[in-house]
DNA sequence: CTCCTGTATCGATATGCGTCGATGCTTGCC
DNA sequence: GGCAAGCATCGACGCATATCGATACAGGAG
């Protein structure tokens, strides 16, 4: 399937104070898109509400109210989208958050301040 | 179908540090579904990249490279969502960016900091 | 009022995607 | 080796949606 599609998405994706390319909107669309559902933005609270920071699979079906091939498929678009991190630890898979991501998604809703046209000091 | 999906994000929607509720993970995913589109995307780069910080919808049609209807159609899912704003100026309307949605957008997206507690006065 | 232009809506179609049950694979344990 | 548990993949179903052509609506010009 897809390999990764966060090296698409380097770390500050072409922000939308131009016109952005088909192919830039695009990428951008797919990292959207993968945070565009209730149950993975669930899944990305839940595991930035850990303590650990990260959860492991098992645990993440029963909050979710899921059953076990759904969560490990919203995971796995996490994941392919570059937010999440996997670490195989014995029997169980932990997820975890790539807070770096968040930030480059974050960052490409920066648009458009056009009230002032200040290029410093921004955000 | 959708009456107006911007009141019930009113401001700061709740941020990935707790578990979201499935409700408030549904209207946040009606959010990021409205720009998790690479028409749509274009569609609010290209606004925000005019001078006067509008345009109207002959105008969105040709860099887009979409029809008319289609356009209109991504246009008022952008402006259901709250993310862009309607003024009819004689045969014409003219839309116009909505900043505070998309910094709302943004705000949910800051989530955990776990790495470390900072709370960076940046916006 | 009539015509023209710009925009929104409608109906139809094709594609995408969320969800599940069933099944296969990997790891650990005995 | 054999068994059990956790996770991923597969195939299928149903629903949402992106897109278009056709058409209806709104406003200006004559």
């Amino acid at each position: 399937m897809s390999k990764s599609i966060g090296a698409a998405i380097p770390c500050c994706p072409p922000v939308l104070h131009a016109e952005l390319s088909q192919a830039d909107a695009a990428q951008l669309a797919v990292a959207f898109k993968a945070i565009a559902d209730p149950a993975r933005l669930r899944l990305l609270s839940f595991l930035g509400a850990q303590p650990s920071g990260e959860a492991c699979v098992c645990h993440l079906t029963e909050p979710l109210s899921l059953t076990q091939p759904t969560v490990s498929h919203h995971l796995k678009v996490l994941f392919e989208a570059g937010l999440l991190e996997r670490e195989r630890r014995g029997t169980w898979v932990y997820y975890r958050l790539v807070p770096a991501r968040l930030a480059a998604l974050r960052a490409a809703l920066t648009a458009a301040p056009r009230v002032r046209p200040k290029r410093a000091a921004v955000g």
